[in-house]
DNA sequence: TTCCATGGAGAACCTTCGTTCTCCGCGTAT
DNA sequence: ATACGCGGAGAACGAAGGTTCTCCATGGAA
């Protein structure tokens, strides 16, 4: 009935993964909207007829994206967060933007450049950054949890965490991840102080 | 020479204020590249004629309501910290982000939006962007030196502010401006206590 | 070798958008 | 009243971009 599909089906998993990296690439640099499917075709080497067979439309490819980076940010997250106690791995989360922000090609975080640029008009990407920030505010929740403070300290060391990006990004200096980490360490501290 | 320019002159400040009131709600609430010149101008109801006569093209456009909100932000900066004590004029910072957030309009910083959105591509944009963050921090920090307090607390101030705006944004919840005026509250009792 | 299916290159298509141009009505000065 | 010129409505234009289509080369099967 169909093709054979095991070379098939594998080289269209390779293909799919040239272009969901492309486009993670040139999105991310530019910004969504600046990117067109030529520039993802050029980009990954991926043909525009088998880019359309691979994905229903832009649209799809920002989701994918999207997804992507949610998992790789899961990822980096779990490593980060692996081991010590439970005040260490708060912190470590500080010490692993403190590397991410001095990559050169640091941007800022995808999910906010995202909701600013389409979350108005996409509801499916305001759903899934939404979903992957109530994702790491639950993480932070459960280390907050662990290390015994009361749950009023997760959102503000989420906040901590997200100011950093932003400040970061813009201003274009990876100090914001040091003075997030300090801020944490004195929050946390005080949490932890005896009522 | 030229026409009277009393009158004229004046209608072109009304209608170029008028263009500018549209293009701030409508960029803030849709994209900056979700609006087209004609939804200006309906908008607006400036002709797209005299809008060209007025501005350069949309890219000064989206440069003036950046200085403008610019100049909002200031003010409303200015009128939260005009009374009390240091430490109460750095907490209200956070009591007008309260206020903002529960705004049926609000949708984050439209300078971090803008940033995301068009810093990538537009050098102006992300200057305009970068300058105002500049400015809000040295007015944090001039607070945090007026308290007495080392200088190192106002970048972790700041990155507090800028988190909220964002986790608001994306939550759809006022609650981050509250987060982190408590988060505010520790950083600063503990930067003011005798070392 | 010959036929056919597959997939790539890139032209074509259609819409959107920034920008400019044309045409027309209206108010004014003489 | 009439000629003039400013300004508005909206058509026109050119570029860009998302999506689809055409044509051709290639490689395997009979």
């Amino acid at each position: 009935m169909s093709t054979p599909s095991a070379q098939r089906g594998l080289d269209d998993e390779a293909a799919a993964t040239r272009v969901l990296d492309a486009a993670d690439r040139l999105f991310y640099e530019r910004g969504v909207q600046a990117v067109g499917m030529d520039d993802l075709r050029a980009e990954s080497g991926v043909s525009l007829k088998r880019l359309y067979r691979l994905f229903a439309g832009k649209e799809s490819i920002v989701e994918h994206v999207l997804e992507r980076r949610h998992e790789t940010w899961e990822a980096w997250i779990a490593e980060a967060t692996a081991a010590g106690s439970p005040r260490s791995r708060l912190l470590a989360i500080y010490d692993m933007l403190a590397r991410w922000f001095t990559q050169d090609d640091f941007r800022g975080c995808f999910f906010i450049n995202s909701f600013g640029e389409l979350g108005a008009m996409s509801p499916r990407v305001a759903e899934i950054v939404r979903a992957h920030k109530v994702g790491f505010q639950t993480t932070v929740a459960d280390l907050v949890t662990a290390a015994g403070a009361p749950s009023s300290l997760a959102p503000q060391l989420a906040i901590l965490a997200e100011g950093a990006q932003t400040t970061a990004a813009i201003a274009g200096d990876p100090e914001p991840a040091k003075q997030a980490r300090a801020a944490a360490e004195v929050l946390i501290d005080h949490a932890l102080r005896p009522a």
